[in-house]
DNA sequence: CACCCGTGGCA
DNA sequence: TTGCCAAGGGT
């Protein structure tokens, strides 16, 4: 859960799962759906699919125990460099660094490594493995990510505190906040489409589960036309059913990791007796929390009234 | 290797 | 308001 995301953001979402799930055996047997819903709002779905993959695989293949080897760990699904390394020095003391972006920061500081990442990538995490120490492995990995989150921040790194001032090559050079060097970013674009918020005289709406793979992968959403850089050309064309659409004088605006969408809402009412198209459900309001709608989804659902 | 993949808080 | 950033991984 703390792959790029915040401990104040996971927070409640850790504490409902293992309230939920309190083995890896009991999130093998859960059903995707559920787990999806579980993470709604967390953001990068597919760490939910992975994180159920693993524990199935850990539960199946392992006997219900993680591999206590950094390459052990690295074949399951959704454990890569950083996380193997965590696990293996975390849980179970072994000599591996963790190099998150916490670690780059300080290593790139210490080093003044001028190369930008993400390319530096490799490089950071050679040099982070000379600080290894002997001993305490855990302890280190967790030392160096609470250096970088309090002393070595990104803004206004707090120099004066740091236990390795005297070593580090940017605060000699009396620029810190110029490292890490990063490539710079491309442009987000814009995408745009038209949501179809079709509501049943019952209070039903009408939904659909998304691919599994892909943007929001395997997770609910209300049906809507493509989301692409012009403005959709026939949005009738894409509706789910016939019905008299009115376009809602309002948008959904959601930014992604690549892109910004807008997104118009067209809304019907229908009969309680419509029946759903092939491929939707109606879910009543009151079936929403089993429902894993994504942040973007929910910003939408607000115009059902 | 480059690109894809969410979300919310904060300066 | 805009951009940055967060305990990265998969393909």
């Amino acid at each position: 859960m703390l792959q790029q995301t915040t401990v104040v953001t996971v927070q409640p979402y850790y504490a409902a799962f293992l309230a939920r799930w309190p083995s890896v055996e009991a999130l093998a047997r859960a059903r995707q759906e559920e787990v999806l819903s579980a993470w709604a709002g967390l953001g990068y779905y597919a760490r939910a699919r992975n994180l159920h993959a693993c524990a199935k695989a850990v539960a199946g293949t392992h006997g219900g125990a993680f591999p206590d080897t950094e390459a052990g760990l690295l074949a399951l699904p959704g454990i890569g460099p950083y996380t193997a390394a965590a696990i293996a020095s975390i849980a179970h003391e072994r000599r591996a660094a963790p190099v998150d972006g916490n670690w780059e920061r300080v290593v790139a500081r210490l080093f003044a490594v001028e190369e930008a990442l993400p390319k530096a990538r490799k490089r950071l995490r050679a040099l982070a493995e000379t600080l290894l120490p002997d001993a305490r492995f855990g302890d280190f990995a967790q030392a160096m990510m609470d250096l970088g989150a309090t002393v070595c921040t990104p803004r206004k790194p707090a120099c004066i505190l740091c236990p390795w001032r005297a070593d580090c090559v940017a605060q000699a050079q009396g620029t810190p906040e110029a490292y890490p060097v990063k490539a710079a970013k491309a442009a987000r674009p814009t995408r745009r489409g038209v949501a179809f918020l079709a509501l049943r005289a019952d209070g039903a709406v009408l939904v659909r589960t998304r691919p599994e793979k892909g943007l929001l992968g395997g997770m609910s959403e209300v049906p809507s036309t493509p989301w692409e850089q012009a403005d959709p050309a026939n949005p009738a064309a894409h509706a789910p059913l016939k019905a008299q659409w009115q376009a809602l004088n309002a948008t959904v605006d959601h930014v992604f990791s690549h892109f910004a969408l807008e997104l118009a809402v067209w809304r019907a009412r229908l009969p309680a007796t419509t029946p759903a198209p092939a491929g939707h459900r109606w879910v009543m309001p009151a079936g929403f929390g089993a429902e894993a709608f994504p942040s973007v989804m929910v910003k939408v659902l607000r115009y059902i009234d």
